[in-house]
DNA sequence: GAGTGGTCTAGACCACGTT
DNA sequence: ACGTGGTCTAGACCACTCA
């Protein structure tokens, strides 16, 4: 549960291909706006509906907004209004000035469409935590390609265990560029977010960051800092944090307690 | 892996309470605009630095729309786009004809404020799936809590293996009220979603669902029939389904494959 | 009836990507 | 140069809640 290498899913996703030409255009249907029904939910539903009907490829282009404003007969906002509903669900993509795009053939027999609400649900971490080893060293292949360095590159190496309420509830590994924040041993990580440090010591900021979730199993290490079981489930998350200009300022591995925390989903 | 009881959270989130009075009203701090940046982004950001700054309560309403044109200069269209995006994710509640409130306290030490994309990533399920057993049976007073019916009430007991071109990738084990599908058991689980045979068959339309989702491992049972060692990190899933009317019509338990499916957050 | 958020319009300017 | 989506404004009418 420790190496710093990819994970090995065993049916990737199948990436859709654009062939030669690409996708069509997306064709409309007729529409006819029901009274007493807001207008921008009727657009997005009649959107969804000729979206998946099955006549058009990922990637089909959608018209321009001023061609759905004419087709349906509304004003721009309320055209936009229904199009960030379907960006919003993932629904289509949507690029300044490209245009819109067709995105998934059809996520899962989810109960209608997408996702709506994404929380984590257990007690809130508390800031910094017990830090087990900050170490210098030069980034190996794994690392120098994660965070996107030169090979043999410094970077820092920072094991932290954090807690909820004083209870031991998840286990943290960072890679983080030392060009990024030298000296970092010298501020303090048990009592601080890192976000903090960075932001008010480097003025690093960081922009955005993606999770990734998988189910795993405690091993000697995480039992012992988390005091659980061996075996005992736990999530293991994957984090890639963004700076503003598109480098890795962080990228860390953790494990989070299984029996504490889990996620709650809400479909629609 | 296999009760429909309780899951037995180790530590439960405090729910918040109302004092009597209620909390007080949101007060902002000052706020300068910066140049470059769209102006609803960082109304949005001030007003997330403002609700998360510990000042208020779970609960206080928010300023009204006009008193935020007047607090930070901008048009009410400007404001609304801010306000709905601290909507979306969670942050506020509104309510036309009332007001908009600051709901939970804090979720977690996420990079900004909050989740804004998450998927599931792997292949698409197949349609249907291998049905291990259908039977009927009288609700337990568990499952009779959960579905909101009756104790003796008659529900089917549905266990579904499911697949993914081909490859067996989650087990599913349904409970449905025998009132809201009589003779579910002719048609064909093994083709069609249930979903779908539902709404086609008996006019029952799911409005919504809720998921809950723990790290686990495989059992006996699931390791058979999924081919995976046990022991085997997977996902284990709750899905609560609601019909329009708030009633739930399936409640489902599901195992998944760890080493096919992971989640993928985007936070902002 | 006053205040709230929900809907909708018409017009403007911009940054961006393509041609 | 042109079309795209992104931003922003100013004003209008509505349904709803609450005093």
């Amino acid at each position: 549960m420790n190496d710093a290498t990819g994970t090995g899913r065993q049916m990737e996703t199948a990436r859709a291909t654009e062939g030669p030409g690409g996708p069509g255009p997306v064709i409309l249907s007729p529409f006819v706006r029901v009274a007493r029904i807001p207008m921008h939910h009727q657009i997005r539903e009649d959107l969804v509906l000729n979206l998946n009907s099955g006549r058009f490829q990922p990637g089909a282009e959608l018209p321009g907004e001023a061609a759905l404003c004419a087709h349906y007969g509304a004003s721009r906002g309320t055209i936009r209004h229904a199009l960030a509903d379907l960006a919003r669900d993932g629904l289509i993509d949507r690029q300044a000035g490209r245009g819109s795009f067709l995105r998934h053939p059809k996520i899962e027999g989810s109960v209608v469409g997408s996702y709506r609400q994404f929380r984590i649900e257990g007690p809130p971490l508390d800031a910094g935590g017990s830090v087990l080893s900050l170490t210098r060293r030069k980034a190996d292949a794994n690392v120098a390609e994660i965070l996107g360095l030169g090979v043999d590159r410094a970077i820092y190496f920072l094991r932290r265990l954090r807690f909820a309420a004083g209870v031991p509830v998840t286990l943290q590994t960072s890679y983080l560029p030392v060009a990024l924040c030298p000296d970092l041993q010298k501020h303090n990580l048990d009592e601080r977010h890192l976000i903090d440090i960075l932001l008010q010591e480097y003025g690093v900021a960081m922009a955005r960051a993606e999770e990734l979730i998988e189910p795993a199993i405690a091993d000697e290490h995480d039992a012992k800092h988390l005091g659980i079981k061996i075996g005992a489930p736990v999530f293991q998350i994957e984090r890639r944090t963004y700076l503003a200009d598109g480098r890795i300022g962080e990228f860390r591995r953790a494990v989070m307690r299984g029996d504490v925390y889990r996620y709650r989903l809400d479909l629609r």
